[in-house]
DNA sequence: ATGAAACATGAGTCAATGTTCAACTTAGTG
DNA sequence: CACTAAGTTGAACATTGACTCATGTTTCAT
């Protein structure tokens, strides 16, 4: 038997090519208005003005206001683990992929500055998408590290633990050099990062 | 002359003891409210009945619900750092102080779950509240490394990253093993991360 | 061509809640 | 005691914006 009534989840997939092109407007003008506006602020006018079609038609695709949060959420985090995966591919070593990661994080950052109004106000209006995109991101660093210590890249110790350090080294440097100021490169601000993590504050003589 | 009228900010400060109860007692239940709701669920009346005072109440000493909002991160702020200082006072050298300062912050996450509900949520509330308090332990930072590097404690390298690449580090181990889990004490998660930014992650032979 | 499914429209509904305010109580001073 | 300032109260107001739905239009398989 099929559930019917009103818990049950309407399928929203667009049939047609007009509806998969509407689809995708409603989602950049989605991924405008809450960048610009954050969640509350934004409004499903707001987006539906920006995508030239009518609020009904918002409807249409999505259930709710937090559903295309949602989907804005997945989208961003898999396009931003796609582009330093892109940036990493090839390294020689575990270090360097690192540098070119963070390098790359940064400059996608600035390109992209909707990216921590959306992922990190997810926290509060989606915490478990919030959770998802880290978790994900931090078993991706995790194996990374395990598989060069295995190598002998690196030295001993806890991967996870490093995962998640590493990360949020990223993520503020992100906010700071990508999205507050600009005033080192990204791959300056890689450099001297990679450089305190691979090389360790302590003097040696 | 004075300026009066709509624009004037009125000063709500209490002047007798029973108002200055009351002002605790409502900045303690908006801490809770905030802290478990998050600001947009957040409803006044619920600081309020928390409170156990009238809704008019609230706005005896508080303008607006941002208001309130904006006390508590400049508190919670305060309050972190001060935490941190004092954990951190007396140690002999600056990675030592880091391992101290960390474990303090990650036992400090552990009491005070509304911290980062209220202080990151401020990033989409109040901005500039949040700004100013990573740009104030961004430069806190900064002065302690360049002290430590003048006294040859740690390596060369430029102190305002290597700060903003510390303090992403510190709020994202918080995060995972002061908030989500605490599958690890903040001592070992303290010991774990330090040797990282000390020793380095390049292997040596 | 034609009928049905998909898509688009936007005025109207409805609940939530931040803020105001006029009346009332309490505290402190001369 | 009398007077004023400070503090308290909660019903009422006003706005806002997510979501519904009845109607109209477009697409496309047969």
């Amino acid at each position: 038997m099929t559930v019917t009534g009103s818990a049950a989840a309407v399928d929203k997939t667009p049939r047609t090519e007009r509806g998969r092109k509407t689809l995708r407007r409603v989602l950049e003008a989605a991924a405008q208005e809450f960048g610009e506006r954050g969640f509350h602020d934004a409004a499903i006018t707001g987006i539906t003005q920006r995508a030239g079609v009518a609020l009904g038609t918002f409807y249409t695709y999505f259930e709710s206001k937090e559903e295309v949060f949602r989907a804005l959420v997945r989208d961003m985090s898999h396009a931003t683990r796609q582009h330093v995966a892109e940036a990493v591919r090839g390294a020689p070593d575990r270090l360097t992929a690192e540098r070119l990661g963070l390098e790359a994080f940064i400059a996608f950052v600035r390109e992209h500055r909707e990216l921590y109004r959306i992922i990190e106000e997810a926290q509060f209006v989606a915490h478990d998408a919030y959770r998802e995109h880290y978790l994900t991101f931090a078993e991706g660093y995790r194996r990374n590290l395990a598989a060069a210590r295995a190598r002998g890249e690196i030295a001993d110790g806890e991967d996870e633990p490093r995962a998640w350090a590493l990360i949020g080294m990223s993520v503020f440097l992100g906010m700071r050099y990508g999205l507050w100021d600009e005033d080192l490169s990204p791959a300056q601000v890689a450099d001297i990062a990679i450089d305190l993590v691979s090389e360790g504050l302590r003097k040696r003589t």
